[in-house]
DNA sequence: GTTTTCGGCGTTATAAGATAACGTGTGATA
DNA sequence: TATCACACGTTATCTTATAACGCCGAAAAC
């Protein structure tokens, strides 16, 4: 199956989700990863909002939910799901966002809208050989990559 | 004059720091800014390690010196000296780090080591057009970047 | 040269983000 | 059925960051 990517422009975004939530099931028959209740619920609570969600926020949904209203919870739920590639933590805003993307192991460059925190995930293939050039210039071995581009996206940068 | 770039090889890096203290001094006679006691006390800590350091930590050095030390003065004379470019937030590391490269105005590419916590800025010329790209298909306007690479610098990567 | 203004800094208090550590239950494994 | 590993709820605490008030001193306005 081929998937639309979750982009800033307006779409419809529940496919993405329905996607996103499949893929965490192929994981479950795949890997032997155990998708519990919590689990399943923080990544349905990112899905459902196409923005980076505080760690805190996420609990608050949760415990509306029935699971325990202590940080813990929600940390390591968001924990797993980042771990597995089906999130993502957002450094700059200390939030965290679904990941759009899952089918594909992949080195996100997160576009962070200033005005409406909307959060996209581009492609970044060119963006990562060239970091491999400058990582090898200076003798440093790459583990992992994290790009955050702050700016407006194109509905923000509308004049209203 | 030109001036060695500072990297994570092994090098004499007080030079690199007078660099940078000097390229304050030009801040203050060029533009207007104000290198106040605290800020340049703040700076010259950064400065002293090489790598990045804690707003706490930096404060806690700063009531050594006879400055106050509640948070808000660690972070203050801080988010100037960012703004000011002369040094940077490390997200990963909830940290700053003195600026390198003062004299360009850049957008910086940090290679983070994971074991030693030295900081080093790399060039990064490719990585932004890289990045320009990949944010105008996307239709998004980039105002700020952060780049930031984890792994291992050289020395941490001799086998012990 | 006095007054006004503004920015910098110290302070108090609190908000926001994150983790350590313990106990219990449950499903998988032997 | 005994054991093991892990998930999860809980308590408590830690780290990181900011809001808001008041004072002071240097620069600008008068």
């Amino acid at each position: 199956m081929t998937h639309q990517a979750c982009t800033l422009e307006p779409h419809d975004h529940t496919h993405c989700a329905s996607n996103v939530l499949s893929h965490a099931d192929h994981l479950i028959a795949e890997q032997g990863l155990r998708m519990t209740p919590v689990r399943r619920a923080a990544l349905e609570i990112l899905l459902s909002r196409q923005k980076a969600m505080g760690a805190y926020e996420v609990l608050e949904k949760l415990a509306e939910q029935g699971f325990g209203n202590q940080p813990p919870v929600a940390y390591r739920a968001l924990e797993f799901l980042v771990d597995n590639g089906l999130a993502h933590k957002v450094r700059r805003l200390n939030a965290f966002a679904a990941c759009t993307q899952p089918e594909t192991a992949h080195r996100p460059v997160f576009l962070i809208c200033r005005d409406c925190d909307a959060v996209a995930e581009a492609s970044s293939e060119p963006v990562q050989s060239a970091l491999a050039l400058a990582a090898a210039q200076e003798g440093f071995l790459i583990e992992r990559v994290n790009v955050e581009v702050l700016g407006l996206c194109p509905t923000c940068q509308a004049p209203e």
